[in-house]
DNA sequence: TTCATTTGATAACAAATGTTATCGTCGGCT
DNA sequence: AGCCGACGATAACATTTGTTATCAAATGAA
């Protein structure tokens, strides 16, 4: 699964073998908790398969703040970089096929790389075009009406309205499931 | 100015003096542009004394993403980092004496002390830091009622309730002018 | 000082969004 | 097949927030 990646990587046969062979494989149902509020992230994801929710409890309402698919990687950032409780919680929406590496063994490649700053700057860069893209979103919260925002999802990311179900979209875009609705049929009937 | 850093740098005297020799001294008057929209950052500033606002227009309107004052750093990070256009403008408020550094000049210092891995993660942890704060104001959106945050802001950044105009401190908050007014007033006659 | 500009408060009304309740549909399960 | 729970639409009403207009106080410049 991960030799999709291979060729990116300047490494020779024997160190990447090494390397992924540090990857599990998990295979979960839908709903199923990767990562609780509270948790310190010790965990890389990489999606084979399904789909992810990110989301916190906020006075017992379900906020979403992300998703992810196939082939993308997640983990709670800042829980993960500085070992501090994980202000989300990361949930399968889907069954899902789920590949990680632990950040023990993460952080010992890490070290090992350094001979390679290409390699380890690339993926500091990962992690800040991860952030940007997470504050993309949240400026967009500032930005634009939730009409807008429901535009831009179905215009950058139409699996997500595919994929998921309305009431966790109507979470990230920050409105109630009745004002998506509203929002759905005010879009079709103006038409 | 910059020798209350000195201490926390693990460089020999020439070479903290030739680093600080890049930076250059800037006095200018309130409401001075230091960064316009669209320009691609270039300088990192530091302020000796004032204080600056970052904003963008939305729709003609004001919006404010961040109030900065003695001793902090500023730049438009992702401007500065990917040479991309900056999508904020970056004003004093304030009459301010800053420092800055061009991008050049800090690269180059930057490449220099790459045998100092501690200096350079340090910097590098700096960045995300200041990441992280500007996500957690953002956050704060998604969460929190506009009374809350206000509420928020007195108990952590009082200093922007003493030195910044109610109008720009209603735009940080994402309000009207009015609203904040009303805010005010209710949090008042509710004691 | 005097005048103009900026800043902030308030009222009245409009628009956007949340809440609660009800109903219909669809899919999975026994 | 029949049932149940999850999902989504809609209506009615409540609450929050924006908009426009007006006024008062503070500030700054001539």
């Amino acid at each position: 699964m991960l030799d999709q990646f291979r060729n990116k990587f300047p490494l020779n046969d024997s160190k990447w073998i090494e390397y992924t062979n540090h990857f599990n494989r998990l295979e979960v149902a839908a709903k199923t908790i990767l990562l609780e509020e509270g948790e310190i992230s010790k965990k890389l994801f990489i999606i084979e398969e399904g789909c992810i929710r990110v989301w916190f409890n906020n006075n017992g309402k379900d906020l979403t703040t992300q998703f992810f698919f196939e082939n993308q990687s997640v983990a709670s950032i800042e829980s993960f970089m500085k070992k501090i409780p994980s202000p989300v919680v990361m949930e399968t929406i889907e069954p899902s096929v789920i590949w990680w590496i632990s950040k023990n063994d993460l952080d010992k490649i890490l070290e090992e790389i350094k001979e390679i700053p290409e390699l380890r700057d690339r993926f500091i860069n990962m992690l800040f075009e991860r952030t940007f893209d997470y504050m993309k979103h949240f400026v967009s919260f500032i930005k634009d009406s939730p009409t807008q925002r429901y535009l831009n999802l179905i215009e950058e990311r139409p699996q997500v309205l595919q994929r998921v179900p309305q009431h966790y979209i109507a979470s990230y875009l920050g409105v109630s499931t009745v004002h998506l609705s509203r929002i759905k049929s005010q879009l079709l009937h103006a038409k």
